[in-house]
DNA sequence: ATAGAATGACTTACATACAAGTCATTTTAA
DNA sequence: TTAAAATGACTTGTATGTAAGTCATTCTAT
């Protein structure tokens, strides 16, 4: 009765506790939500078009597994994104893309002046 | 002997809009939060622990990357992930794993009685 | 204006995430 | 109680993501 590893095998990868986190309240929201309206595992994965697997994963919170796939789960069975209604998400789209526009689009560090003739 | 065809075929991939709008729009908070951070790409990228490719193709919206990448990016920039301060996360966490205990862990569908001797 | 840095857009080799399948174990509806 | 269904946990082959590198272009601080 040994309890099973719940964990696919992972090379060593270190998340800061808030990341780690996010992605398990994430699966976690989305569990909740699809026993919430009765969807199997299985009908879940249909859905998304993924396979089982891939859905117990994003359940159970794998950093590996696609942001697109989690995402979309998450929007199928209702789980709300950044935004409480999805038209807000769009307007809020908009205005980052606006903004984006008005700041530098490079970063650079101070240069060092090399004053050689001193 | 064929040519060797330089394009990786790839599958066509369908998203629904919020799905595919919520990756944009986190990575767009990313990018905006890097650059009032006065980071480069390459030095987000060395702090996450990934290659300038990879935080490029995150701040894009590429829905296959990673989700624990893209979390670890946002967390190290600072973009909120589900609730405004971190400890709120840490208790949601809690909050929702007590919840799902009281939730039923399997669903099935109602079964069909098979009435064979009327 | 310009030099130096950052970014964007590729390519390639390699690592691994993915789907599909199986089996054992819960779980729930009847 | 119990039978059918759902879930968990594996494995394997293959498709695909990833890091690393290069080059051209754009950007910014001076």
């Amino acid at each position: 009765m040994t309890m099973a590893n719940t964990e696919r095998p992972r090379i060593a990868r270190t998340y800061s506790r808030y990341g780690r986190e996010a992605v398990t309240v994430l699966g976690q929201q989305i569990r909740i939500n699809r026993l919430e309206r009765r969807l199997s595992v299985a009908q879940l994965a249909e859905r998304v078009g993924v396979s089982r697997d891939m859905i117990q994963r994003i359940e159970l919170g794998d950093p590996r597994c696609g942001i697109g796939f989690a995402f979309e789960a998450a929007t199928i069975v209702g789980v709300p994104l950044f935004e409480e209604d999805r038209s807000k998400l769009t307007t809020r789209l908009a205005e980052q893309g606006e903004k984006l526009r008005l700041l530098p689009k490079a970063i650079q560090r101070t240069r060092m002046v090399v004053k050689d003739d001193f």
